[in-house]
DNA sequence: TCTGAAGTTGTACGCCGTACAAACCCTGTA
DNA sequence: TACAGGGTTTGTACGGCGTACAACTTCAGA
């Protein structure tokens, strides 16, 4: 029953959209409505549009996931790549924190990142500049490479638990914010099973700060600079 | 107590299943479909029962996920912790070698991990214990707590990574066979463009394996050690 | 024997990803 | 200038999802 209500939208012409329009569309629902809120539907519904028009442009729902995913390994910021004057392990901290800032600033599409391979050209680029970063640093060739998916691991999974423990799906709130939340979670732990947790609630309720961030990431520097490394130095 | 009368599915009168029943069907067709075959219909199916006789058991998913996650962290081999004769590096790599392979012989349920909190019984005993064993590493209970979580992290964002590498939902493959499939994959990237990806190419599609986890657990823990820490030991 | 509570079921709603063919518009060619 | 062909969008449809709701079935205790 269908006498064609010719608001908007005609069926169409030529190409109306553009894969980074959709990518937008899905960043925009993945930050107001958390991970599940980027379907297909909903995104063509954002850029006004039938749901199968999206597969004009993506293969599947896994396709234009993967797009957003190089979006946004795309802003990273490349300047500690070039700066080889700094010292090696400023390098890395100003690459990982930034890394971290990125995505944070988009909590639902943390998950997507666990969701595939990542194999495209952002994600190859990163790993080629970091493995050339960490030649800088001394480490040979296979060190470098055992240590660059070492620093993937820490940065990814880090962020991953920092999401999940999230309950609500808008943007991260502030970090004393979700400390607290935290904090009143583990009151509940009973102190007489658990000491030991109950002892460290503070540092527990702080898994999800930069520092916890920053303390990982210089244990595992430490780790990979090996019993000969440099001191940490601390000037810039 | 109850006979268990092993009621062949008439409407019902006293409880006939046990959220441990659902939590295994719920883990069998995590094993044979992957991630997205755990759902609360095909579980219902498994134990044939209609759908919403689940929410007898458990009030929505998200509760049976994290029963799933908590029976599965409660398989892990606790022998670890009490041998405390053993030094205590190798008691957390074989810890962390027992939580992986836990987890790997599930690799659907992977994901569920980064779904919510981790705050059943399991989880919390688990994190105490770890938090004993890291003190008598001599770290303090700050220290102790960070590296606990800095330990999680590394692990479950291995796994998560591993994980997502595949693309089949059954059974995670022999190490060879996955580290020939990435072979392959990397053989694509353009030499030209990306040099020392393609240089450490071997390594690179070696991320997947043990010897990458222990490698990485490694750097970790001489990390946490500190500068002032023990040689590390070769033997058993 | 009756009653109330607990467990299960049928049905239903609104989502989801996506397959298929019809309708449409533009561009290139005759 | 007319038209044909191809690329794009749309309506419709299918099967699956989580789960709310009320009706039905069965048992435990009075």
């Amino acid at each position: 029953m269908v006498p064609i209500p010719s608001g908007r939208a005609r069926p169409g012409p030529r190409r109306a959209l553009t894969q980074d329009e959709l990518v937008d569309a899905a960043l925009k629902l993945l930050d107001e409505g958390g991970t599940s809120a980027a379907s297909i539907r909903r995104i063509a519904a954002e850029v006004g549009v039938a749901p199968n028009a999206v597969y004009t442009y993506f293969p599947d729902k896994a396709a234009m996931e993967r797009a957003v995913v190089e979006r946004l390994l795309g802003d990273v910021d490349h300047g500690a790549f070039s700066a080889r004057n700094h010292p090696w392990r400023r390098r890395v901290e100003a690459l990982a924190l930034d890394l971290r800032a990125n995505l944070a600033a988009h909590p639902g599409a943390v998950p997507l990142f666990m969701g595939g391979p990542m194999g495209g050209p952002h994600a190859l680029g990163l790993n080629e500049q970091l493995l050339e970063l960490l030649d800088d640093a001394g480490l040979g060739p296979q060190d470098a490479a055992r240590a660059a998916y070492l620093l993937v691991v820490f940065v990814l999974g880090s962020l991953a638990l920092n999401v999940a423990d999230l309950r609500q799906p808008g943007p991260l709130p502030d970090e004393r914010d979700r400390i607290s939340m935290r904090s009143r979670a583990l009151a509940a732990t009973p102190a007489d099973a658990f000491p030991r947790t109950a002892a460290a609630a503070d540092t527990i309720a702080g898994y999800v700060t930069r520092d916890q961030f920053l303390w990982g990431l210089g244990r595992l520097l430490d780790g990979i600079s090996g019993p000969d490394a440099e001191l940490p130095a601390d000037g810039s």
